[in-house]
Formats: C-alpha cells, sequence, structure tokens
RNA sequence: GCCCGGAUGGGGUAGAGGUUAUCCUCUGGGACUGUGGAUCCCAGGAGCCGGGUUCGAAUCCCGGUCCGGGCCCCA
C-alpha cells in the first residue's frame, strides 16, 4: 500500500521550492537591511509556554503530546512565544533594542482548506525593548516594504487595542477577553449579546460598538480619541512617520487580533485571491516577556504567512543555467571537466545513465541546459573541448580557459 | 468538529454491474556507438482503503482516508 501524506502536509518539487527561496531571500534581504539578525528555536515547545496567554482558541488547535518522559509538549503554533522565552532565556541582558527575524515551519490542528495547512511556514520578525512609537512605526515599515517589494496587491490596516482596553478597563479579564474576541471576529451580533449578559454599561455598550466601526484615514484618531478619552498622541506620531514614509494604511480601530497578549498598536495585511484566508500579515506590540519570568519588556513584531504569500506572488526567479557536459566513451574525463568546471561556479551536469552521446544531448534538451560541452577522443587529442549552445545548435572547439571564460561570460549568476 | 463536491498508471483523461480498463503525456530501451528537439518500434505503469449488495463491483451502498471549497477557528 502506497504510503500518503499525512493531512494538510504538502511536498515541494524542485520549481515551487525555488519560487519558495526566491520570496524568502527577499524578506531575508530586506529584514537584514533594517539590521534584523536571524534566530531559530526548537520544533517543540512545553506546552505551557503556548497556553500562558496565547487566548483559548490555540489549545484545541496544536499538536500536543506526552514524550516519554511524560512531558507535556507541542510542535510550535506561532513563534511569538517561543522568541520571547529564547530572549529571556539567553538574550535579556544584551543591549537593546534586539532585533531578531526568523522563518520556521510552524503546525496547527485545524481543517484544511485554501491558504490553510496543518504544517506552514511563517517569517516574522520581533523588535524587542522599544514602546516607542518608532518602534511599530519600523516595524510596519519593514513588513510594508516587505509586500512592496514582492508586488504583492495588498490593504494595510492599523489600529491599537489600548483603546478598547480602556474602554474594558473596569471590565473583568475574562469577560472582557470574550469581547476582544467577538470583536476579532467581527462578530458585532454576538458581541452586542455579549454585552447585554455581562450587564455592561449603556454608554460603555455605545461606546464600543461606536468605536469598532471607525475606520478611514487618520481623522477618525480624533473621534476615537473623544469616544474613549484615551491619549492618541502615540498614534499621531506613528502616522506622522508613516506617511513621511509613503507607507499606505487605514486606521481601523476594530482591529482586536485573535492573540490575546497585544497592548499597542496593533496592525494586519489583506490581499485578494486568497479566499476565506485573506490574512497575509499580522502584528503589532505586546508585553510577554514578564510571563516567561524575565522583566516587563516591550516588544513589537509582525509575522507573515509565508504559503498565502507564495500563493499570491507572481515573482518568478532566474532560471538557473545549467551545462552538460557529454562524453564519448570517456565518462572520467567527463567527471574531470565537470569537477573543474563546478569549481568555477558553474552548474555542471554528468551523465550516470551510461548513455550514449545521442541520448545525453536528448536529456541535456529535456533539463533545458544552455550548453552542453562534449568530450571523447577528438577533443582529447586536440586538446580543445566542443561547446554546443542547445538554443542555436551551434557548436565551437575551445581549449579549456577560453571554454571557461565563455561558459562564464554566458551565464547567469543565481543570486543568493 | 460540521456542511458540500471529488478521488481511474508519475501527470491529464475515457468509460461504466459482465472477457485482457480507453486515449494522450510520461519513463526506460531501440531504430541511430560523435550531435538534442521530429518520427517509428518495444517495454513499464492505474480504478484511494475497508466492508456490504451481487453469480459478478472500478462502476451501486456504507464507513474511513486524502484533496478542493465553505463553516468554526485563525496565532
Amino acid at each position: 500500500m502506497k504510503i500518503e501524506r499525512p493531512r494538510g502536509t504538502r511536498d515541494f518539487l524542485p520549481d515551487e521550492m525555488e519560487r519558495r527561496r526566491a520570496i524568502e531571500a527577499v524578506m531575508r534581504r530586506i529584514a537584514e537591511s533594517y539590521g534584523y539578525r536571524e534566530i531559530a528555536t526548537p520544533t517543540f515547545e512545553h506546552l505551557e509556554l503556548f497556553t500562558i496567554k496565547s487566548g483559548e482558541g490555540i489549545i484545541e488547535e496544536m499538536y500536543a503530546f506526552k514524550d516519554k518522559g511524560g512531558r507535556d509538549l507541542a510542535l510550535r503554533p506561532e513563534l511569538t512565544a517561543p522568541v520571547v522565552r529564547l530572549f529571556v532565556n539567553e538574550c535579556s541582558v544584551m543591549p537593546k533594542p534586539l532585533r531578531f527575524y526568523y522563518f520556521a515551519n510552524c503546525f496547527r490542528y485545524e481543517r484544511p482548506q485554501k491558504g490553510r495547512y496543518r504544517e506552514f511556514w511563517q517569517f516574522g520578525v520581533e523588535l524587542i525593548g522599544s514602546s516607542s512609537y518608532l518602534a511599530d512605526a519600523e516595524v510596519i515599515t519593514l513588513a510594508y516594504r516587505i509586500m512592496e517589494e514582492l508586488k504583492l496587491d495588498f490593504e494595510l490596516h492599523i489600529g491599537h487595542v489600548g483603546l478598547l482596553r480602556h474602554l474594558l478597563r473596569d471590565v473583568e479579564e475574562e469577560k472582557a477577553a470574550i469581547v476582544m474576541r467577538l470583536i476579532d471576529k467581527k462578530d458585532v451580533e454576538g458581541l452586542i449579546k455579549h454585552l447585554e449578559e455581562i450587564k455592561a454599561p449603556q454608554d460603555l455598550s455605545e461606546a464600543i460598538l461606536s468605536l469598532i466601526e471607525l475606520s478611514g484615514g487618520r481623522d477618525v484618531l480624533k473621534d476615537a480619541s473623544e469616544l474613549t478619552g484615551f491619549d492618541i498622541g502615540h498614534m499621531e506620531k506613528l502616522c506622522d512617520v508613516l506617511d513621511s514614509m509613503g507607507v499606505e494604511y487605514t486606521i481601523d480601530l476594530g482591529i482586536a487580533r485573535g492573540l490575546d497578549y497585544y497592548t499597542g498598536v496593533v496592525f494586519e495585511a489583506y490581499a485578494e485571491g486568497l479566499g476565506a484566508q485573506n490574512q497575509i500579515c499580522g502584528g503589532g506590540s505586546y508585553r510577554l516577556a514578564h510571563l516567561f519570568g524575565g522583566e516587563d519588556v516591550p516588544s513589537t513584531g509582525f509575522a507573515l504567512g509565508f504559503d498565502r504569500i507564495v500563493e499570491i506572488c507572481k515573482l518568478t526567479p532566474e532560471e538557473k543555467t545549467v551545462v552538460v557536459v557529454a562524453n564519448v566513451g570517456l565518462e572520467n574525463e567527463a567527471f574531470k571537466l565537470a569537477d573543474l568546471l563546478r569549481r568555477h561556479g558553474i552548474c555542471a551536469i554528468t551523465d550516470v545513465m551510461e548513455r550514449s552521446l545521442k541520448r545525453q544531448l536528448s536529456f541535456a534538451n529535456d533539463v533545458n541546459a544552455r550548453f552542453a560541452v562534449i568530450i571523447g577522443k577528438k577533443e582529447i587529442e586536440s586538446g580543445r573541448y566542443t561547446v554546443k549552445d542547445m538554443a542555436s545548435g551551434e557548436s565551437l572547439q575551445l581549449e579549456f580557459d577560453s571554454l571557461l571564460e565563455y561558459l562564464s561570460s554566458n551565464i547567469k549568476y543565481k543570486k543568493s
């Protein structure tokens, strides 16, 4: 019986991997240009890391298990909590701010559908140590530049959960969390019902319902301020920076985020063409470190839904140039020549099927080789290799140095 | 966890309760041991799994698995 892939997982063939790597390279390049450096955390962690403050929704959707020592573990469902744990464990005395980025697979036990898999990849950054509007500005700009560079058709929404939390300051934490959850779901009916159930004062309910409707240009901030009495200076300054950087956005005070740990500015980006799963980026500022035994350090970050972005990104990687070294009864010589070419940065393929020259050239054609170098008795005797341009069909006789120069000048090097 | 629709060689498909399951593509070899893309020949390879109905099931029924879409949820 054939063994199938587990549900919600995927295999990636070379063409797709090249696309994925090209997109990943753009993300890395831009993050690194902002001074962010890569980190990695374990694929599994103690279950507790994710249950402390990630919200109740997360628990049912995790790949959780007991190891042979009876420990409760879970495959990471996201990376913010692991990164903060790493920070608390290893980096709490490093000079702040810290700029980290990651690219890693995550796991969630959910019903797969378009743009949603049980194993998926996230690219994200965390800027640890600052609560300034400048931290929000940097992180949002970084996310924006990546999506822009990838030529995505997206819409960026920015909000601030501080306003909602301010309104809900006298409501019990558990009840407030449910309110936030309903707002995140955009379930207004459910929200009204819940507000009635918890006997929220009339003016509070009205303020919440009006606030989450506020969406548009930055002028809605003033309305929000009047509505909540919350100081929106942070948001105003953030908008000033973003405007000056040419970052386009919509202020949306109905963003609540599914995770319970966000405390300040929050943002999301949506794209077309993904069906129900249209969110490609989510982030904001949060305070998590104190929950994992560290100091109370403010942080800001975001995660990009890598697989969703791959699905809609039209970027195509440059094709790698391949040279086939074909031989006529001189396999050994072909191996040696190919080896030399490779040392000079050329991708060279030799026959390993013991095929005829004809078949070797046919294979060169199949793999889209740009050139075929032929090596046989004649070439060894004359000291000149035959090079065939597979597109034109023409061939030349060249000594090794000129061959190298000829190939190099016609080959597009793959940027990495 | 729920709802809808699917599943036939590696990929794309045809058929439909009854001999050896159709075609295209593909893969390996050959015609053709110093020159690829064309053509021809040979070979290879399939009805998701399990149960039921039936003399007989790839086909009908049930359950499961996986895929696509949606709900829920979304970190």
